[in-house]
DNA sequence: GGGATTGTTTAAAT
DNA sequence: GATTTAAACAATCC
């Protein structure tokens, strides 16, 4: 469920936990996990750690190849860890230290990437959802879109770094239905919303991620957002603006969707 | 044992 | 051709 503010938590460890350390070995437990030739890393140095959308990038000294994770659903990187049952890969480094990469359901995975395809990648995604968006770029993208505004916060492509939590979370700070069109919202409704954006995001970093289920930061702590959540995995659950109706759930894109039916038109 | 869970990718449809 | 939708996929839990 790793979502910005998750990524960006464990990014921020790792920049100053990682950087300046040596590949010794990388262990892989499992096959599927570890995409490419891990060898390539050994013997290399970490310069420091980059998050492009979800994906965390680590980039090393004298190479032309980065180590791309992807924490998809169950996804953890434990520094220091020790193994354990859904233990994927294990990096060694020259001190000693470790970052145990686990995933129960292995839908995540670390990559060895070549520069021109990360670039790629880099130019196909949106503008960065916390750093990057602009207000005008915003409103430039939810006005030629006739998706669900919901759909399109998740799309990858045109904003990055929003999922599920943040995006029913924001929406319901904007008092925005996640069904309504995108170019039917008025910017100051967008306007409205791209704060609201900045807010959950900014509040989920300061909190350290939202752990509900399976996400932890590099030292295996659980974030706090969870217990901040005003609609998300809430249905049937009082809104939190008192008006007296509940919380409701309904499938948007395949994906769960939780709103205030009062408050959010 | 079927359904839900996630983000991404690919294929199909509009 | 571009935008959008749907299905598929990874694996596990309840």
């Amino acid at each position: 469920m790793p979502e910005l503010p998750e990524v960006e938590t464990i990014r921020l460890q790792l920049n100053i936990l990682l950087s300046g350390k040596t590949i010794r070995n990388i262990e892989i437990i499992s096959q599927n996990s570890f995409i490419g030739d891990s060898g390539f890393f050994i013997g290399k140095k970490i310069i420091s750690l980059r998050r492009i959308a979800k994906m965390l990038v680590i980039d090393f000294k004298d190479t032309d190849s980065s180590m791309v994770v992807h924490l998809k659903m169950t996804g953890q990187l434990l520094f220091r860890g020790k193994k354990e049952k859904h233990t994927r890969v294990i990096l060694h480094f020259a001190d000693g230290d470790t970052l145990y990469f686990n995933d129960q359901r292995r839908f995540g995975w670390m990559r060895v990437m070549d520069k021109n395809v990360l670039n790629r990648y880099i130019q196909s995604v949106g503008p960065d959802a916390l750093n990057e968006l602009t207000i005008d770029h915003f409103v430039q993208i939810a006005k030629s879109s006739k998706r669900p505004i919901k759909l399109l916060l998740m799309d990858q492509m045109k904003i990055a770094g929003i999922g599920n939590i943040y995006a029913n979370e924001a929406l319901f700070y904007s008092g925005i239905n996640p069904s309504m069109q995108a170019f039917r919202l008025s910017n100051e409704q967008l306007k409205k919303l791209l704060t609201s954006i900045h807010f959950v995001l900014s509040n989920g970093l300061k909190w350290g991620g939202a752990s509900r289920t399976h996400f932890r930061d590099a030292y295996g702590k659980k974030g706090l957002v969870q217990e901040h959540f005003s609609v998300y995995d809430r249905d049937g659950i009082a809104c939190p603006n008192t008006c007296g109706f509940t919380v409701e759930r309904i499938i948007l894109g395949g994906r769960g969707t939780f709103f205030c039916p009062n408050c959010q038109l």
